[in-house]
DNA sequence: TGTACATCAGTGAACGCGCGTTCACTGATGTAC
DNA sequence: TGTACATCAGTGAACGCGCGTTCACTGATGTAC
């Protein structure tokens, strides 16, 4: 294999053979999808941003489409290691743990705008294919398996579904991020910023759990 | 002013004045939008649907781009008037009142996903024009007053910012209206409708708040 | 009540553009012998 | 170690398309007299 890949780095000229051109449109494609959203995105320009013409993108992906679909697959797959590793296996404990998730969640949204717009606002069905499905399901499980842990202590006849708590997270978490986090960034004055925002909120929802912190400082 | 509007109902051909055509267009747009998203509608397509030549719509919009801002701005102003509708001035009581807040936020998102769409995904600024603007202040100030009202009585020290609460339920409203609510419609198994799955999530937000319906219904 | 005329709201043809995609092709690579 | 050849990953020209927008135009409307 060789790896004389990007046409900047190089002496005189591009190789006739790119090297990395599949990732290279990737990349192109999500810094174009995190400027104009997922319909603003051409396979033309991503082509033209990779120095390659606008036949080359043919070799590696079928259409246009597809390559949105990787990368929304793509996308759920590091958007799920990244759940995975603010949830810690609930390290240190599992209400900062928990909190720790939604953070993710909004950095995520904040630093891989493109992976988020790919993942959420392409209009893409996750039963598209199994494997999104799939991967899709296994991010949202992450959310899902931390509500029953974080629920698990309450007395049974007051604990509420994991699933609606892993819900209203995560519902709390996508609007915050929506609204105020990535592109769009409707950035009515806010007070705070949106992570302590989605903190905040989520503390006074596992209060109203019957759910509180150990240590007991003031909440705002 | 002339009623013959719209080419179906007419007996023999169209009228050289279409009569209403600023509001066909914008209906045309509205349903466009909602089908396609905000980027998937077309000038041109809009024409065609209101029966007419693709230049007319320049007697009405500048552009694209404002026919779009238009239907924004009118679609806040709807949005206003529903939540003041359904906050109804506290009524019957300012707990049901501030649910029923969330409730209309979901019907317009599900009732109207055209004008939800432009104004939530068209990526329009709002700071684009100080009309804009102020339709949409007055729209979050509705729920901002209600928040007001619902934490009002509680004891000064507990008491949260009415603009954190407010911000909070806004949030957990899109969050819940874009993931399972309108066209993009992730939705994933959901166990309950987004309007119960929305008032339980209020519910155990305010409970957190150390506000409680007087009725002690159980929750789940 | 009738007529001239300004204004308004459409037409339809045309433009330049960038897109997605196809096609026959060709240069580079790697492998079999 | 050298050579023939299959395969791979690009090129570049072309296509048909629909878009936004412009232009000179024309039919309908409403008003002044």
């Amino acid at each position: 294999m060789s790896w004389r890949h990007g046409s900047a780095g190089r002496g005189h000229g591009r190789a006739y053979h790119h090297g990395n051109l599949r990732e290279a449109l990737i990349e192109a494609a999500l810094a174009l999808i995190a400027e104009n959203g997922p319909l603003g995105f051409t396979f033309a320009e991503a082509a033209r941003q990779a120095g390659v013409s606008p036949a080359a993108p043919y070799r590696h992906f079928r259409d246009r489409d597809q390559l949105l679909a990787d990368i929304a697959q793509q996308g759920f797959g590091h958007f799920e290691a990244a759940l995975a590793q603010a949830w810690n296996q609930g390290a240190p404990d599992p209400m900062t743990a928990f909190c720790n998730i939604g953070k993710a969640y909004l950095e995520f949204a904040r630093t891989q705008p493109g992976y988020y717009a790919a993942m959420f606002e392409a209009g893409i069905t996750l039963e598209a294919t199994p494997e999104l499905r799939d991967v899709s399901d296994r991010a949202f499980g992450i959310l899902r398996a931390a509500a029953e842990r974080v629920t698990a202590n309450l007395p049974a006849q007051q604990r509420p579904p994991a699933l609606m708590v892993a819900l209203h997270v995560w519902s709390l978490s996508h609007g915050i991020a929506s609204l105020f986090g990535g592109r769009n960034a409707v950035r009515r004055g806010l007070p705070m910023s949106p992570e302590d925002l989605l903190e905040a909120g989520v503390l006074v929802y596992l209060q109203g759990l019957g759910i509180s912190r150990q240590s007991s400082e003031t909440k705002f």
